[in-house]
DNA sequence: TAGATTGTTAATCGATTAACAATC
DNA sequence: TAGATTGTTAATCGATTAACAATC
């Protein structure tokens, strides 16, 4: 009876979409990463307690991550990478093919399109966009730079689904409006200015600017006592 | 008496360097950008549910975060936008120049070294190099590109804080080795790997690959159930 | 003055860590 | 078997939010 109701709510759970917590998710992409590389290297399985120490956390925080998944451990050898490796591209879209447009065609947004790692990791850049004259019709590699009339429709057409924003900041939240009139569904924002979106979207901030500040601010603060996160502990 | 031993603790306090908790030093560029903001716009003062508002917070948060600095608000009227800006540029020490260096002159590390917004914000770019003999030499803006081979003496000798890793994943962490041994103290990572750093070294991983995983997972899974942060709550 | 806003304390919430029975 | 490692529950920790007296 009291067995019967427990596996009631677990389907319940399921079908409902596990949902991560936000922490785990902002770690996902490490643990995939790792799993790749071990198993590049032949590993076939990996223990909580690698992980743990390879990407600066503590063995009970993988388990716990990996056990939001359908987790595949095994009691004294870890975690298989294969199977690991297939789950968690799997939960981030990581085996499909993702469609992106980079709107700004300056010195950041033509690197990125030229960029092989996005392609590599199944991001595909479907445009780039600028609204100055003087380099509309450009090359970037295999595209050529659109103006932003056509932002709208070629958008529509392609079904793209994320928008990268490398325009000045004064422009970014008019791009980011634009393309999520348009229909895109997430936004990467490397633009140095806060963007606003309704909740339907979702948002990213690249923050390299913000990342410099903050740098510069934990270097300067620094000074011999060393108040660090937690994590650190359990590396032995 | 007690007033006495009061203000003994506080003294204390401040000689021993506050150290913010990391999710506010998170914040700090961000109120910054904003009170910029609002002071080239005329502002004089803002208050925290503004600050609040623009930023996707709470004004508890805003005025907890605030009161980590030696705050400067006014009943009835917020904070002095000017008084605010120069507080939060010391502390985020955004009012010096920090001296930084690229290495992987690829289109990542070219795009940030003639990307005009690092010198802006007052990192000064003072080298690019790269171990491609082939590219070694070329112009990079008012840089040429230096060989691996003099990266640890021009660090020496500019007194470099930051380096920034521009390099395939591969190399990344060869490349944050030799830049720590000649004496970074902070390093900003783009490459799409791992980096493993002793504890006197900070180190921001600007995951630019990893957000768009990200992305990628939150716009499959937000199938009209909006899950969302509190910190949507109290936006009117 | 009345009322808005701060600075701060206490309550809530959620994430991380510890601990351990189950298991291979 | 003995011992290492998982999955999970409970404890701890820390960050966010609520609430409110003090204040302008």
């Amino acid at each position: 009876m009291v067995q019967h109701k427990e596996m009631g709510e677990k389907l319940l759970m399921l079908s409902a979409e596990p949902k991560l917590p936000r922490p785990v998710v902002y770690r996902l992409p490490q643990y995939l990463a790792r799993v790749r590389e071990l198993r590049d290297s032949g590993a076939e399985w990996v223990s909580s307690s690698e992980l743990a120490r390879d990407l600066g956390l503590t063995s009970s925080t993988v388990r716990q991550d990996l056990s939001h998944l359908q987790v595949c451990g095994v009691s004294r050898r870890g975690y298989p990478t294969r199977k690991l490796e297939q789950l968690l591209s799997r939960v981030l879209g990581a085996n499909r093919v993702h469609r992106v447009v980079i709107v700004g065609a300056g010195y950041l947004g033509t690197a990125l399109a030229l960029h092989g790692g996005l392609a590599e990791q199944g991001f595909q850049v479907c445009g780039i966009f600028d609204d100055d004259p003087a380099i509309i019709g450009d090359r970037v590699g295999p595209l050529r730079i659109q103006p932003m009339t056509e932002l709208n429709k070629s958008v529509k057409e392609h079904r793209i689904e994320i928008g990268l924003i490398t325009v000045p900041a004064a422009a970014a939240q008019e791009v980011a409006d634009r393309l999520i009139a348009a229909g895109v569904r997430g936004l990467l924002n490397l633009a140095y200015a806060q963007v606003r979106v309704p909740e339907r979207v979702a948002l990213m901030d690249a923050r390299l600017i913000a990342n410099l500040q903050q740098l510069a601010y934990i270097i300067r603060n620094r000074n011999g006592d060393p108040v660090r996160s937690r994590r650190e502990k359990e590396s032995t």
